[in-house]
RNA sequence: GGAGAGGUGGCUGAGUGGUCGAAAGCGGUCGCCUGCUAAGCGAUUGUACGGCGAUAAAGCCGUACCCCGGGUUCGAAUCCCGGCCUCUCCGCCA
């Protein structure tokens, strides 16, 4: 979430950034209104309290006394009386206020391009030659029905459609891409690994910003646990440091985390979800980094660099688009897609995501650092990038890797993984 | 799942319903001393919110916070209820 003092002091900035962002205006409104009438209550509040501190004082001095204090203590009465009926308004005001804040979007970076919609989106560049087909390219479904390595079926059968069912190599494949890119960036990128738990709480999804805005997305379970299934590694990754002070000297901390990712999808169907193209539960290998408010932009270059680094080992065709203020996502202040291209379906498909959030969940989640010894302790900034999600690697990978007899040959590097150069 | 114990400041750890934001120690910071990466001495050292201060800083004042949420009370770290978490034992289990 944003600082209450900056919305304070420069409502027309973030009024800009609501704009911009797709977000009611409105909110910004609310948030004044509402900060007003919690600081006159407050000020209210405190008055009264200040007085029966101080009077409770003296009743207890009296009484030391041995004299009568029977009188001070119904006045007392009174005043707590009056104290507690005010200290629920404010709490209710508190409340909506918190709500209200929870629910304003962070605001773009300067360098983020500002538009209303996708249409504002920079493609920055485009790396690697798209191979030319002697042959029409199939879509990756007819490829792996084929190769008998994906049962989109029997998937359905088991758990309803937009689950998928890997078989063969088509499970190996996809184990061997995990283990792969994990040692990738835990061995030549300096991140560390780590697996968490899949099913978060509520604090956590609110932490990194999934709620409570998008609760209708996520998969839930009995409301006796309240538990999220996680949509994405981002969740539990960047909550682990929750509620801690983390020493400057330790920063800026990278982890990397496979996990799988569960999504409603809700409202989604038809030829984009064709296939493997979007689905309810996918694999994806994340990396997440906490960092200075110094080093985040120059973190979050890097951060790009290594999720294209898997792209480019694999060698398959992508470009890098930096996302326009209208189509970042909510908790983000910058963000790149990494596009790679699929020649069966002909389409450019979304594997990456490379966001710095600033301060907006370290807020949220309460996650600081001390920047020297004695030092207040400062919000951290957080980041994170897939690196990279499997279901579209996959099939870009199929696509890109296919031969006009059906069968698919394996990339040089995953070959030690597969253990084969050829899926037929 | 059952039984018990416990959750206090960056850490360890005291705390009879009023003089407790909280003893003591450790750690941190500043200074002194010391010819040597030690020891000693002194001082200082939580956070949030709000008010005053020029919608700056310092500073001053107030309120809140001893896991979280309720309750009792003139007054709660302290008493009561609910929840969460940790530990020990039992049960179950991959």
């Amino acid at each position: 979430m944003l600082d209450a003092k900056f919305v304070r002091a420069e409502p027309e900035k973030v009024r800009q950034g609501l704009i911009y962002k797709n977000a009611d205006p409105a909110l910004l409104d609310e948030f004044l209104r509402l900060d007003e009438r919690r600081r006159a209550l407050l000020v209210q509040v405190e008055q009264l309290k200040a007085e029966r501190n101080a009077r409770s004082e003296e009743i207890a001095r009296m009484k030391r006394e041995k004299k009568d204090v029977s009188a001070e203590i119904e006045q007392m009465r009174q005043v707590s009386q009056r104290i507690k009926e005010l200290d629920a308004e404010l709490d209710e005001i508190e409340r909506n206020l918190t709500n209200v804040l929870m629910n304003i979007p962070n605001l773009p970076h300067e360098t983020t391009p500002l538009c209303k919609d996708e249409s504002g989106n920079k493609i920055l560049r485009y790396e690697g030659e798209p191979r030319k087909f002697n042959f029409d390219p199939v879509p990756h479904w007819e490829l792996a029905t084929a190769l008998d390595i994906i049962d989109f079926e029997r998937g359905s059968k088991i758990a309803g459609s937009g689950f998928v069912l890997y078989k063969g190599l088509g499970a190996k494949l996809e184990r061997a891409l995990i283990n792969w890119m994990l040692d990738v960036h835990t061995q030549e990128h300096g991140y560390t690994e780590v697996f968490p738990p899949f099913l978060v709480n509520r604090r956590a999804m609110t932490g990194t910003g999934q709620l409570p805005k998008f609760e209708f997305d996520m998969y839930h379970t009995d409301k006796d646990d309240d538990l999220f299934l996680d949509p994405t590694a981002e969740v539990p990754v960047t909550n682990i440091y929750m509620d801690e002070i983390l020493d400057a000297k330790d920063l800026p901390i990278y982890l990397t985390a496979y996990t799988a990712c569960f999504r409603r999808e809700a409202g989604a169907a038809g030829k984009e979800t064709r296939g493997l193209l979007r689905v309810h539960q996918f694999d994806k290998v994340e990396l997440v980094k906490f960092c200075t408010p110094e080093t985040s932009y120059d973190e979050h270059e890097k951060l790009l660099a290594d999720a294209e680094d898997i792209l480019r080992r694999l060698k398959l065709p992508y470009r890098v688009v930096l996302l326009c203020s209208g189509d970042i996502s909510f908790a983000a202040a910058k963000c790149y897609d990494l596009e790679l291209y699929a020649p069966g379906v002909d389409k450019w498909l979304e594997v990456s995501s490379c966001s710095n959030f600033e301060a907006f969940q370290a807020r949220r989640a309460n996650i600081r650092y001390r920047p020297e010894p004695g030092a207040k302790p400062e919000f951290v900034h957080t980041l994170n990038a897939s690196g990279v999600a499997l279901p579209r690697l996959v099939v870009s990978l199929l696509e890109n890797y296919q031969r006009e007899d059906g069968t698919v040959e394996v990339p040089e590097v995953l070959r030690p993984y597969v253990g084969t150069d050829l899926i037929a």
